[in-house]
DNA sequence: CAGTCACCAGATCGGCCTTGTTCATACGGT
DNA sequence: ACCGTATGAACAAGGCCGATCTGGTGACTG
């Protein structure tokens, strides 16, 4: 599914009453605000759908996919994803 | 963030325009856009964001963290989520 | 149409994932 | 605005899944 198809999808949802643009402005919207949240608080808690957050990870020894040659990869913090039982039941 | 504050976020960014209630209905009506494309697709790309799919987990052994015995966790299917380079300088 | 964004490969080690109960908190209806 | 309900977080220990590196190609966006 696409960015386009997600519009879409928001469209029906939001009804009859709304046009495609203000489907996008929604999905713009609120990735946005999800993002800005993640910023903020490091986490965003979403019930029924699931919870972003932000996690630590440590450096630790790598490979260059290309040449093979041993690196060390810098920690860095990365942005994961816990769905909730809900959502994993829309599967 | 909850998700009062998140509704409270797309309210900001929807701009005057629009009511509270608006913004509470955009961000559900999201959020069920992108569950229904994952039920559907089993996989939403949100190009800027980043991308939910669903992966495939054979079974394996695990224990039980209460009882310490050693048990078979069955194959599932998992929801995950892989943050665009872009989220990812969000942090 | 042009520019940007994400995926692919191989190898390795670190951090997540599992269960079950209790408690806190967030949601949404009245 | 408040309260009841329901959802999710934490915590234990150990094994295994996957995130990560680079650079080019392909697909999608605007």
């Amino acid at each position: 599914m696409n960015k386009a198809d997600l519009v879409t999808e928001v469209h029906r949802l939001l009804g009859e009453g709304s046009s495609r643009a203000a489907a996008e402005r929604a999905s713009n919207s609120v990735l946005r605000a999800i993002k800005r949240g993640l910023k903020k608080d490091g986490e965003v808690h979403l019930v029924g759908f699931g919870t972003f957050f932000i996690s630590q990870r440590s450096a630790r020894n790598g490979y260059n996919p290309h040449t093979r040659q041993p690196m060390r990869i810098p920690a860095i913090k990365l942005i994961r994803f816990k769905a909730s039982s809900n959502l994993r039941a829309a599967r």
